[in-house]
DNA sequence: ATGTAC
């Protein structure tokens, strides 16, 4: 039987096994994932998933387990980024013909885009009660934090709770292939998780250039196990990660409000939400071995457990069941993966091509959004059949709003 | 992705 993966073996490092089956690989990434795979404290192999891209550090769309030992460029600065999606009572027939008012209610309801200096336009000027008493729990670990690194402080934190951000974060509402509404999202821990990652990337790399380690790329620095500040990272990261999953659960729960507000017909909201990092590190069980695993751009799948797998603004997004591959490091994509950069797409693409590709979605169409044009990403079709072994479909979902940063 | 500096 042949392979589900391509299997390659850089010289001096661990293998690279890569789910990219009829799916187009950048050499650069390739390149990328070999770096990776030269490090001394990756354990076993390295998983690239079929939205593998460049990224900063480490591939976006790869898996990279580590032993005592964790790379904070690896995680990114995007900590805990990732989707939630919640299936409703609802039926396409419920919705209003003119959805354009109920994407304003939510962009009202939700803070969205940047937050330059001063204004206060993509976070709370002043925040609800149920952000304010999900913040009273994050706190105290965040003040202990503050207190061995002060410079955390100075962050947006409590007012980016319960919002949005900018670039590919988005809202959206769609319908599954039964017509039934689903409310879907996609954040991380804004401001304040950004701050951290910089942060212990930064101490990585003084504590690489103190060891004199030799490293293919300084942006693989990583902390081990007994540094200085392995445990404070270990702290963070997680904290951060909490925040991000409250982020969206708080997201979640102001746009079933908005909704319910503006449509007559009463509905339910499944409890079991699903709500899953695909930026992110944590200590997990592999082949008998305790390490810790780095999904960044990429969705835990172990047997049974439900993850989301976006499309681009045009195209289909699927909530998918993990198969519990232990090849991937139980693991599956997180979209369909760019492919092309941002500026590329805007230079290519106009305008009128965007209001083609969104056509039927109810949805920003400005020269401003042409970078997430659904032509700059990959045919989310063939990445899903190069996965066919690490998930499988459980809804088809295809948005009728989209809101973006 | 985010915030800030250029």
């Amino acid at each position: 039987m042949s392979l589900s993966y391509e299997l390659v073996q850089p010289e001096g490092g661990v293998p690279i096994k890569l789910w990219t089956r009829g799916v187009p690989v950048e050499p650069e990434a390739r390149q990328q994932l070999a770096n990776a795979a030269r490090l001394p404290i990756v354990f076993k192999h390295i998983a690239a998933m079929p939205d593998v891209h460049l990224g900063v550090g480490a591939t976006v769309g790869s898996v990279i387990p580590t032993l005592k030992a964790i790379i904070p460029a690896a995680v990114g600065v995007d900590i805990g980024c990732g989707m939630m999606a919640a299936k409703t009572t609802l039926r396409a027939e419920d919705l209003p013909d003119q959805l354009g008012p109920l994407r304003a209610a939510i962009e009202q309801a939700v803070p969205h885009g940047r937050t330059p200096r001063g204004r206060d336009v993509g976070a709370w000027e002043h925040p609800p009660e149920p952000v304010d008493q999900a913040w009273a729990q994050l706190a105290p670990d965040f003040d202990a934090l503050c207190e061995r690194h002060p410079r955390l402080r100075q962050t947006n934190n409590r007012k980016h709770l319960g919002t949005l951000g900018t670039g590919n974060h988005f809202i959206e509402v769609c319908l599954d292939e039964a017509d039934l509404v689903w409310f879907m999202l996609h954040s991380g821990s804004r401001g304040v998780g950004n701050a951290i990652g910089t942060h212990f990337i930064e101490l990585a790399k003084q504590d690489a250039e103190r060891h004199q380690r030799n490293l293919p790329d300084q942006d693989l620095a990583y902390l081990e196990e007994g540094a200085e500040y392995f445990g404070d990272y270990v702290r963070a990261v997680s904290w951060a990660q909490n925040f991000a999953m409250k982020n969206r659960e708080l997201m979640m729960a102001q746009l079933v409000a908005t909704v319910r507000a503006l449509i007559p017909k009463p509905f339910e909201v499944q409890v079991e939400a699903v709500n899953c990092h695909h930026n992110y590190v944590q200590r997990e069980q592999h082949f008998g071995q305790e390490v810790f695993v780095t999904r960044k751009g990429a969705v835990s799948a172990r047997r049974g457990q439900l993850g989301i797998i976006p499309g681009s603004m045009g195209a289909r997004s699927y909530i998918v069941r993990g198969l519990g591959n232990p090849e991937s490091f139980e693991s599956c994509s997180h979209g369909a993966g760019r492919v092309m950069s941002r500026n590329q797409a805007k230079k290519r693409f106009t305008v009128d091509d965007q209001v083609r590709a969104t056509q039927g979605v109810e949805c920003r169409k400005d020269a401003d959004v042409i970078d997430e044009i659904p032509m700059a990403y990959k045919d989310i079709d063939a990445v899903m059949a190069a996965q066919s072994d690490l998930v499988e479909v459980v809804h088809t979902l295809k948005q009728v709003l989209c809101v973006k940063g």
